[in-house]
DNA sequence: CCGTAAATTGACAGCGCTGTCAAACACAGT
DNA sequence: ACTGTGTTTGACAGCGCTGTCAATTTACGG
């Protein structure tokens, strides 16, 4: 049926060890019989069948990502990138949606990830923060790479990140700079380690600029479009109105879009809105979206190489990869009538 | 290291082909002997090697899902029905997005479908329209399921959809029923088995309705926010305008209401907007948009269902599995103001 | 208590590949 | 020619599991 490598060892009048280094690109070949048993490969058609190398050399040539986030597009974007650069590498990505309620690893789910038959797990965000999960694969030594981890879980080993407080920083000093004062931030989700980060660059750009937050202006969200929603609701509703709000991503900022409409206030002439992250929405929304671009295709890249490599190579000591970011302009601010 | 079978075998002082019958959950096995073998598979944290189960077995425990590039929250929504079905059946998830410009599969690409280590594949739209991609997985004799195929396609074995014509219909007559007359309607991708099955659902509404569909009213989009906006520009420019935009999907969807808010037409009050998947968006766009549900998740869990059986039963003789859809009316569409 | 059929269990080969190690070969210097 | 060094190739075992089929135990009727 399908050519074995002993077919093509055949053909090619060479030992199957031949064949094999030829196919795993292995050293000390001549050139000629390199292109001999190719030649017979592509004869018979042979492909290699991976549960045979992954069992006589224990890699799977499979890698996971975990994840327990409803927004798809996040998700999507990491796992393009994931899966690019795995292809690149004649590796496959496993998909594995995880619910982990309370940090708390149920036994089924134990087991499951026990079993994943793979040389390497990317965790998202919030799996990154559930020590729990990471116990998991450190006892059946299944190496993985966390993406937009706490520095807790860096520490951990190596990981991949940007910059999200100086990204935050950079958006409010922007919505400052083009005048706005009075501005409301709302907080993302508490079990995302990107969350505090995020709060922490508003507060620290307004502190630095010397302006103040006041009462009720930092909301808690939880990055939904529902919570967005609230939070608008709440800030928009008082006597005195900010001239601009930073939802910390683009969903909930599509909730403040969406009160604003519905509350007659106009964007961007009476209220600025920013967002984070750069999804899809964000350019689709009616204005689009002022917001920040996340790298997630390249985060999503770097952790497979990561993982990739640390399997095939040494461990190195890598610490966290930063990746850049950038702030993306678009209709949704403007600056306050006022200024 | 890791426990193997024969430890197992040992410990519970059986065959190893014994622990395999219950790890497999094969019959003709006493009780005692069962709970044995599992008592002494837990106590050593045994886990199945998966490599060797597919070297010995010709199994996998792998599906893959491919796709090519539409919403990303489309695919999320296979995927998680997909991973559902399949941790049921103690399968895994591969994904694979694959690029078929012209429908020409590249030898790259071929190679790599070809080596695809899975027991079965899930096919979305526009792969399903794509006979080339499905006769390299006829020569290695890879059984696939596509989801939402055009007739052409079904012929080639069993799949999974919904029945895109009567949901049109049903979107085309509510929209008739309370009180439109003039509607204009955006095609999908032309590449899609169901954007024609779509537009003939509304064009036979209409008929039905004796409502003539004027030059004009019916543009080519692709599915992008793009198109729709591009397509509502024109419709809207005009003369005389629609009371209703019925789109082919929620991005479109999307684009006429940015565009209608753009020329400060007030929606639903002078435009009824309609569009068509229920996606996330549809629920954040301001208004929120009047669409129809697909059992996206569904569907992914089905094809998945039918690739796993497949597997382990009878090639049995199934047709296409139709699923049942709904309208979701929601605040984008109201009778139109003359009425 | 025995014979027969059915249920349960085990011995063993081998799935397709890679790692180990030894054999064969090539070539330089003497 | 001969030894020493490095390069290229091959023989073979065995990764962990399941399929086959034979051996053993159990169940049952007379």
């Amino acid at each position: 049926m399908t050519a074995t490598i002993t077919d093509v060892a055949r053909l090619a009048g060479v030992s199957m060890k031949t064949v094999s280094r030829v196919l795993n690109e292995e050293p000390n070949v001549t050139d000629k019989t390199r292109k001999r048993v190719q030649a017979a490969a592509a004869e018979l058609r042979y492909r290699p069948n991976l549960s045979a190398r992954g069992l006589a050399s224990s890699r799977r040539y499979l890698l996971a990502l975990l994840y327990d986030n409803p927004s798809a597009e996040y998700i999507a974007k990491i796992q393009a990138g994931a899966t690019e650069a795995c292809r690149k590498r004649g590796f496959h990505l496993v998909v594995e949606p995880v619910r982990v309620p309370n940090g708390e690893i149920s036994t089924e789910l134990e087991v499951l990830l026990q079993r994943l038959p793979v040389d390497g797990v990317i965790l998202t965000p919030p799996l990154t923060e559930m020590p729990a999960l990471m116990d998991v694969f450190d006892v059946v030594n299944i190496p993985y790479v966390p993406i937009a981890p706490s520095e807790q879980t860096m520490k951990r080993g190596p990981s991949v990140a940007m910059d999200d407080t100086a990204a935050a920083q950079e958006m409010t000093q922007y919505l400052i700079s083009i005048g706005h004062k009075d501005i409301g931030f709302i907080i993302g989700a508490t079990n995302h380690a990107a969350s505090a980060l995020r709060k922490q660059g508003f507060v620290s750009a307004m502190a630095a600029a010397g302006l103040p937050v006041a009462q009720g202006r930092m909301l808690q969200g939880d990055f939904s479009f529902a919570s967005g929603k609230a939070c608008a609701q709440k800030m928009l509703d008082g006597p005195s109105r900010p001239s601009a709000i930073f939802a910390s991503n683009d969903d909930m900022a599509a909730g403040v879009i969406a009160v604003a409409g519905k509350m007659k206030i106009s964007v961007p002439g009476d209220l600025s809105v920013a967002g984070f992250d750069d999804t899809a929405l964000a350019a689709v929304l009616w204005p689009p979206l002022t917001t920040i671009r996340q790298p997630i295709h390249e985060m999503g890249a770097r952790a497979a190489r990561l993982l990739i490599n640390g399997v095939t190579k040494l461990d190195e000591d890598i610490p966290t990869l930063m990746l850049d970011h950038n702030i993306i302009v678009r209709a949704s601010t403007a600056p306050p009538h006022a200024a």
